[in-house]
RNA sequence: GCCGGGAUGGAGGAAUCGGCAGACUCGGAUGCCUCAAAAGCAUCUGCCCGAAAGGGCGUGCGGGUUCAAGUCCCGCUCCCGGCACCA
């Protein structure tokens, strides 16, 4: 019988215990709210505080990745970068900084609005009450946060300037020339002047009105386009890539999914492509998610070939246009545009077999690879892609090059998407190509020269051109290396209109709206053209209004052609209005859409700065001072974002894009929103399963004779995720009921560096509890409670081990090594416990140099010191230089590289010294032999070589 | 398949610039305290041989460079993350 509850009776009084640390730590979380202890003064505004301590110091801005409010709550892998953020920020507190650090939450979003489909509970109700619990769960954890700029995506105040900053950006063009967004005005008024041409030549004037709108609408940042989608008519939704199965049916309810084109809104993302790629430089970001980066946005550069045929030329983008004399087939994707209109009556004489798909006439090949193809997955076509399938549409095109006749095929390998959705294939210098062309029996022309020795396929390096001239003499590469061939083959093309070079991008444009409820409405309205029209600024916010359904329409589940009906749609009395937009009241429609929930978070950071400002999104001089650069050539922006990796390029780039926006614009002076990125690892938990495969409770399995059991049973382990039915969760709730916050933050500090993932092992965490019992304990007499520090000086000993600590733990802190910096601290305290008193003079900066972990046990032992004040803003401990320098210096004596004796010597000695010292330590190994050589590494090692 | 990252004791990890591998913590062992247990404290704890002294081996695997390699180079294996066959 455990009677745990009951703490022990002869256990001392005054002992740190878990009832204690709470004790401690509810304390000071009230003390601190009440003293707005980790309020950061604004230069200007409501929350500029010119008493404040920080008030002219030198800036940091400290920002985590905001969460989004499950209805879970926080289980311990959560909080692990919010630690770290607050640990680095209470360390800079410390050393003089202003440091802003506040948390918000990302709380538009899918869970809340399905839970609210089941249920027909608000999603609001669900969600407000997630971000209380969420709030006061990292209360509890003794967050050093700002909750006075404690946002969230939900608040209308919020989302007013969501929908500001999206107006901002219809009401934009990119111009390449000035290489930056302008206010769509001015590309008006260049029009009307003329001084831009119109794209077909006609003067301004003598455009109708629905013509000239369309021209500027095609140049907005924000615009309406047809887009390919995954059309779920059986939910009534379009689905991501990932919730549909490889099958081409939806993950949920099962229903079939049809890729096709419905009216989006999109973003021009790609019109920033260039200057998202070349701004990584300036980033202070982790090397391989730059590098993931520069992969997604995928800038090439090569050029275009027009290749003639019976009907139009077929324009191919290639990065290798010196190989074109290779190429010697044609590859379009199945949907391209220009297929129907290549397609013949009939098979043109001597076509083999194998090229039809066994199919009688072209047109009937095509259509059934269409269909196959269609109704396969992005997933499923990549996933074969070692099987080249395709088939010949029956006609030819000419490479302009040599006049060569070459097959043209569809195929899925080519995507519709990326370039021109058509490729010229050379098998010989492209390993898809030549698969392809294994596969056809297709004719293979190396135009580089392989070295020699290669024995493989395709050959992708340089290399000098090869069969690479034309007949009449008038052109040949031969000879040239892939770059100068390159630069050749680009002015022959030029010169003779049959290409150009070019530069082409994997990075697409934005698919900005959902077909949904819980997210921020556009502020546009369309009027009886059915043009879209951006609502005044006066007309902001566009509240999301209130409705009975949060589910779409749902249609038969196989009528490909319906069109999304959304719950804003069916809104009549809102959707239908009048307004006036400066030309008299007119009846408008308003759109129906939503926006993704990615909106929210491209901005969150700049409204942290200037939380309750009603008048602008934030003030210029609040983000000049937190964000601006430091100096010429800084990028600006957050001093630090902590987060996951998986963040690294969705909402990273979409952060930058809009946040570029916003400084062509002249809104922010920071040309970059994260200046310094740290990505930190994810804790993961062990699950274990019985042998039906079902989930056992993670706690109650014990380890016993190399295996697992849950009571008498066996179950087998598996490593993951944490997670309600994996039925391993641990919550921070769980760790502060048994240890305290002050436990759980150092513990979670300590496992490893920040940045690595590593299990959970709740078993692990009475270390760090020990090590705060050991701190109290040096400080703090466990049965009487009176103080156990000393006036009396620290012993040399003990004073050049704090000192050697401070130096070691500043340094760790500064590069947010805590796990080290943890490790110091536990040697200077297990070096304490030897003596009867622990002097003052290490007391106190042991003390400082726990706080940023464990700040509660920390203010109260300060305050136990005899100081009134928090020790929020006392200056962390500088090390003594003089201290650090040892008097003597223990070498290692290797011979032939094995450490053989070690020699004591002063840390001044000469290295002759050290060479004599260490040679007659080991003169009895060497056995009277002179060694071959002697290598002095002085303060380091002596190397022997017998 | 491609790209990126990683692999160190029973476990998490340390070794920051090529210079003593295993800091610190968990777990384990032994002892002190206790009627007993818990808690706490102390000592030990990479593996193998050995009673010990001592010796040998050792940072995923195989090579290499070096007086010296966890660290650098070449070739593999496995694990984790990302992916849009990107021409």
């Amino acid at each position: 019988m455990s009677e745990a509850a009951e703490p022990a009776a002869d256990i001392p009084p005054f002992r740190y215990t878990a009832a204690l640390a709470n004790e401690i730590e509810l304390r000071w979380q009230d003390r601190w709210e009440e003293r707005g202890t980790f309020h950061a003064p604004n230069p200007v505004g409501p929350l500029a505080d010119p008493t404040h301590p920080r008030a002219d110091a030198e800036k940091l801005y400290v920002l985590d990745m905001f969460p989004y409010p499950s209805g879970a709550g926080l289980h311990v892998g959560h909080p692990l970068g919010y630690i770290g953020t607050d640990s680095f920020a209470r360390f800079q507190r410390m050393n003089g900084r202003n440091v802003l650090h506040a948390m918000g939450f990302d709380a538009f979003g899918l869970p809340a609005e399905q839970y609210a489909v089941q249920t027909g509970t608000h999603p609001r109700t669900t969600t407000v009450a997630n971000i209380a619990r969420y709030r006061a769960q990292l209360r509890r954890l003794g967050m050093g946060h700002d909750e006075r700029r404690s946002v969230a995506t939900i608040d209308v105040d919020f989302y007013r300037w969501t929908q500001w900053i999206f107006l901002q950006i219809f009401n934009s063009w990119y111009d390449p020339d000035a290489r930056k967004a302008r206010p769509i005005d001015e590309l008006v008024a260049e029009f009307t002047a003329g001084t831009r041409p119109t794209p077909d030549g006609r003067p301004w004037s003598e455009l109708t009105d629905v013509e000239r709108r369309r021209i500027v609408d095609d140049h907005r940042l924000a615009y309406v386009s047809e887009a390919p989608v995954n059309w779920c008519p059986g939910l009534g939704t379009v689905l991501a890539n990932e919730e549909v199965t490889p099958d081409g049916r939806s993950d949920r309810g099962n229903f079939p999914v049809f890729k096709r084109n419905l009216k989006q809104w999109m973003m021009r993302i790609t019109a920033y492509g260039d200057r998202l790629l070349e701004d990584l430089d300036r980033l202070d970001w982790p090397e391989p998610i730059k590098l993931m980066q520069r992969n997604w946005i995928g800038r090439s550069t090569g050029a275009h070939i027009d290749f003639a045929t019976a009907a139009e030329p077929i324009r191919v983008f290639t990065t290798r246009p010196d190989t074109v004399f290779g190429a010697t087939y044609m590859v379009l994707a199945p949907e391209h545009a220009l297929v129907d209109a290549l397609v013949p009556a009939a098979w043109p004489e001597g076509t083999r077999p194998a090229w039809t798909g066994g199919h009688a006439t072209p047109r009937e090949a095509v259509e059934s690879y269409r269909k196959a193809a269609g109704a396969k997955s992005d997933v499923e076509r990549q996933a074969e892609s070692r099987e080249k399938t395709g088939v010949f549409v029956g006609a030819y095109a000419t490479n302009p090059v040599n006049g060569a006749q070459i097959p043209i095929f569809i195929a899925d390998y080519v995507l519709a998407g990326y370039g021109t959705g058509a490729i010229m294939a050379v098998p010989a210098q492209d390993e898809r190509d030549w698969a392809f062309a294994e596969v056809f029996d297709l004719p293979i022309v190396r135009t580089v020269a392989p070295p020699e020795g290669f024995d493989g396929k395709a050959y992708t390096g340089d290399g000098p051109a090869i069969n690479s001239a034309r007949a009449d003499g008038s052109l040949s590469l031969d000879g040239l290396g892939v770059a100068e061939a390159k630069a050749a083959i680009i002015s022959w093309l030029e010169e003779h209109g049959h290409g150009a070079g070019a530069v082409t991008y994997r990075l697409r444009d934005w698919l900005f709206s959902r077909q949904r409820y819980w997210g921020e409405p556009f502020p546009i309205v369309y009027d009886a053209n059915g043009q879209a029209i951006a609502l005044p600024e006066s007309m902001l916010p566009v509240e999301l209004p209130e409705v009975d359904d949060f589910s779409p329409r749902t249609f038969d589940p196989n009528d490909a052609d319906s069109e999304p009906e959304t719950p804003l749609s069916r809104r009549k009395d809102w959707v239908e209005v009048e307004l006036d937009l400066g030309d008299g009241p007119k009846r408008y429609t308003r759109e129906t859409n939503v926006m993704p929930q990615w909106a929210g978070s491209c901005w969150y950071e700049l409204r942290y700065l200037d939380p309750a400002n009603p008048d602008r999104f934030v003030d210029p001089d609040n983000e000049r001072y937190w964000m601006g650069p430091r100096s010429a050539g800084d990028c600006g922006g957050t001093d630090l974002y902590v987060g996951g990796a998986e963040h690294a390029v969705l909402h990273l780039l979409y952060a930058r894009f809009w946040h570029k926006v916003l400084y062509d614009l002249g809104h922010v002076s920071s040309v970059e929103p994260f200046r310094k990125l740290f990505n930190q690892g994810m804790i993961q938990a062990y699950a274990y399963t019985d042998e039906r495969g079902s989930y056992v409770q993670a706690d109650e399995v014990i380890e016993r004779d190399g295996g697992w059991f849950h009571g008498e049973r066996p179950v087998r382990r598996e490593y993951g995720k944490m997670g309600k039915s994996l039925r391993n969760v641990v919550t921070p709730d769980d760790m502060c009921a048994a240890y305290g916050a002050d436990t759980f933050r150092l513990y979670e500090m300590s496992m490893g560096p920040l940045e690595v993932s590593r299990p959970w092992e709740t078993r692990a965490v009475v270390g760090s509890y020990r090590f705060l019992q050991r701190v109290w304990r040096a400080l703090v007499d466990e049965n009487s409670g009176a103080s156990r520090v000393v006036e009396t000086p620290a012993d040399d000993e003990t004073r050049r081990l704090l000192h050697r600590t401070i130096d070691g733990a500043r340094a760790d802190m500064e590069a947010m090594r805590f796990n080290t910096a943890i490790a110091k601290l536990i040697e200077l305290t297990n070096g304490l416990t030897r003596l009867s008193g622990t002097p003052r003079e290490v007391a106190e900066p042991l003390v400082l140099m726990l706080a940023p972990f464990a700040p509660h046990i920390a203010e109260e032992l300060w305050e136990r010191l005899g100081h009134d004040e928090s020790l929020t803003y006392v200056p962390y401990p500088v090390a003594d230089p003089a201290l650090l320098v040892a008097e003597t210096v223990t070498y290692p004596v290797q011979i032939n590289g094995k450490v053989r004796a070690r020699v004591e010597v002063a840390v001044d000695a000469a290295e002759e010294e050290i060479r004599r010292e260490a040679l007659a330590a080991v003169a009895g190994s060497l056995g009277g032999r002179e060694p071959r050589k002697v290598i002095v590494v002085p303060g380091r090692m002596v190397s022997v070589v017998a």
